[in-house]
DNA sequence: CTTGCGACCTGTTGGC
DNA sequence: TGCCAACAGGTCGCAA
């Protein structure tokens, strides 16, 4: 589900939620979603009943101190040095519920049939309970996220092994140049999904950066013009700040902690549009699997 | 090293 | 209406 946009968002408001809150419970509903320590996240489906023990035993009593994004993930700081590092791969959610909330049932997809529930829920793998009874819920339809519990060591090997690529909001034209030389052999869509050239980037906002740069998906970077390059950098720029300050897309489950979803995704001009008209030239936008995900562009403007 | 593809899951959509 | 294939914000591991 989520790319940078809605990661940060969620970050911001995990912010205003749950700093300085202490965990009393905790419920693991599905063990294979929970890890501890910094071990191979394939290693999660074998999560055992030893390691949500000790999960749940860790997070007992820590206050949480500080969030923060790298990439695609979330890193909660807790008391004593310990560390919920969290990715919600594609349909992860977190959801933040006070007492009086939880009776009320939430709309937590946008597909057309969806029916207001209460959490937990049939998708619900992680219940944290705050003093106060406040509680955050880990819901994931397709259980490809996962969360895992580390100390500053682990935290840092984790990371040091993801090798991922610099966060394209603090990155300077000087530095993409010089990743787009190392990388110059990748095709475009490709070098901007690719996390360890730069992180953050997904589906929606690779498609979205690429129309606005006129430059088909396909093209090899090495064939960039400096002046291409150049507006390929402002635009992965625009359209994360845009999408960020409306609140992440929502497609499909992306939902903020208060459950609200995000508004960029009437403003996606390619993303999930294949076969509606190009919103400059009219023509009928086009898809194709490139690195086996779906690029949509325009055959005309994109050159 | 890169590339390509299946695997991991459940749910929704579109075509017949 | 029903069924069934294709597809979905993402990585990861493995083979070539």
């Amino acid at each position: 589900m989520p790319e940078l946009p809605e990661v940060e968002n969620i970050k911001k408001d995990l912010r205003k939620t749950l700093i300085g809150k202490q965990i009393q419970r905790v419920f693991v509903y599905t063990e294979k979603m929970i890890k501890v320590g910094a071990g191979k996240i394939s290693n999660i489906k074998k999560g055992s009943k030893k390691q949500t023990q000790e999960f749940i035993k860790t997070l007992k009593n820590k206050r949480i101190l500080e969030i923060q994004r790298r990439a695609k993930y979330l890193i909660i700081s807790l008391s004593q040095k310990h560390f919920l590092v969290i990715h919600l791969r594609m349909s992860g959610q977190l959801i933040f519920r006070n007492k009086k909330q939880l009776k009320e049932p939430l709309l937590l997809s946008v597909a057309k049939n969806a029916v207001k529930e209460k959490l937990p829920n049939k998708h619900t793998h992680l219940e944290i309970v705050f003093k106060g009874e406040q509680r955050l819920f880990y819901n994931d339809i397709r259980q490809f996220g996962h969360l895992r519990l580390v100390n500053q060591k682990e935290l840092e090997e984790i990371f040091e092994n993801l090798s991922l690529g610099p966060e394209p909001l603090s990155l300077s034209f000087e530095g993409f140049k010089e990743i787009s030389e190392t990388y110059k052999r990748k095709r475009a869509k490709d070098f901007l999904l690719d996390q360890r050239v730069i992180s953050g980037i997904g589906n929606i906002y690779s498609d979205e950066a690429l129309f606005r740069s006129k430059i088909n998906p396909s093209r090899k970077i090495y064939s960039l013009k400096e002046a291409e390059l150049k507006k390929l950098f402002q635009n992965i720029k625009l359209v994360l700040n845009e999408a960020i300050s409306a609140g992440g897309s929502s497609i499909d489950s992306f939902k903020r902690v208060n459950g609200n979803s995000g508004k960029y995704t009437e403003k996606h001009l390619v993303y999930g549009r294949s076969g509606f008209p190009c919103p400059v030239c009219k023509r009928k936008l086009l898809s194709k699997k490139i690195g086996s995900r779906t690029s949509t562009y325009c055959g005309y403007c994109q050159k």
